[in-house]
DNA sequence: ATAATATGGATAGCAATACTTTCCACTATC
DNA sequence: GATAGTGGAAAGTATTGCTATCCATATTAT
């Protein structure tokens, strides 16, 4: 197919599928002349994945490209993917490193030691949960804290089941793709079925029967 | 105090303060004369507070306006306050409402009724979500449905404890402003917990002992 | 066969966002 | 009285994520 039926077949605009292949998300067509190529269902399914992380997912491009390119490059386990995909999908933050940050940094590492997580310490989850943190405490929600292991505990709920189902997938690429989707998507219906919970608990506790 | 201080105190430079001024995110200082202007506590604390909502919850600054604007007006029971808050924290989107909108908006629907949520209609989260499981179904992901159920139970188990903390709070600018901190920052937490607890399962599961 | 339309690719343009910079008349402080 | 700081307005800037324009060639319609 050429380019107006991966355009058609997406939704995603002729310019904007060729600002994509600049910019790597999807990978060229195979060239057949000098202005013409040819894509297949491989790059419906990319470009698709592609659009989901930018817009649901809400990556830049850059870290978008980043996340792909490390799922479908050769030789990762599903061990190394799922790194690789937060690794990828955590933008680069400056922070702050004042008392605040220092004492969320301890919390942090003693949550994970309580917890008994396995947890490389380069995964860039720890800071940005260490930002979030120390940003509770500058504002002095600090009671905030006392929720940390029941977020903790809900947080390996979740992951028990998330796991164990992009672990059911039979090949890598397979939980390649999985893995990249559940991240950046999971986080979005994570918070909507919060914001939804919460209206609900909010109504219960607050409102008129 | 002046401006400086301000800065000193926040750590925000001064331009940025004067940026947030105008947009309307920091109420004007009480001026003292044609160009002096005396702030205070309130004035520390609202703009950690917008601070926090642009950088550690990523909202835009017209967002993050409005959310301050509507914790903070009078009038507002405990229950407004949750369900404002998360409209203004919202952000507009477009939605592709083809065949995988439509079932994607059902089964919402459904999961709401199954739990016995009470949900307003115009809760924006509903779309949110929407939008997000039918991504996964144009991604072909729809195994993923199966976790809906336990997805949402951890959400109401989240929005429990979250409840019951801001409920405890005496006056209701506290509640407006736990709820507006813990909305935005409380995101993160998850997001950020979801990621560590992943790595661990994935390492217990398929990594060496 | 030829006219209209489409293609891939390069380059430039554009709108939105979140600041920064520059000015300026004035004020505070050393 | 010199120097630095202030509030406020206006213009400038860097980045991001597209769009629009060109153009030589290809494809499709007539």
């Amino acid at each position: 197919m050429r380019i107006a039926e991966l355009s058609r077949r997406t939704g995603v605009p002729i310019p904007t599928i060729k600002y994509y292949l600049r910019e790597g998300l999807v990978p060229a067509g195979e060239r057949t002349g000098p202005n013409q190529a040819q894509y297949g269902e491989a790059h419906v399914k990319r470009l698709k994945l592609a659009r989901a992380l930018v817009e649901v997912g809400g990556l830049s491009i850059a870290s978008a490209r980043e996340a792909l390119r490390l799922m479908f490059s050769a030789g990762l386990s599903e061990l190394d993917t799922i790194g690789k995909a937060q690794y990828a999908m955590t933008p680069a933050r400056e922070y702050v490193e004042d008392e605040a940050w220092d004492e969320a940094v301890t919390e942090v590492d003693e949550l994970i030691a309580k917890r008994g997580w396995r947890v490389k310490a380069t995964n860039p989850a720890r800071r940005t949960l260490a930002d979030a943190l120390a940003t509770l405490r500058r504002l002095d929600q600090d009671d905030y804290f006392e929720l940390l292991d029941s977020y903790a505990e809900t947080a390996e709920r979740l992951a028990d089941t998330e796991i164990e189902t992009v672990a059911r997938r039979g090949d890598l690429d397979s939980v390649a793709e999985a893995v990249v989707v559940w991240t950046a998507v999971g986080d979005t219906v994570v918070a909507s079925l919060r914001r939804l919970a919460q209206e609900d608990r909010s109504t219960r506790l607050l409102g008129n029967p």
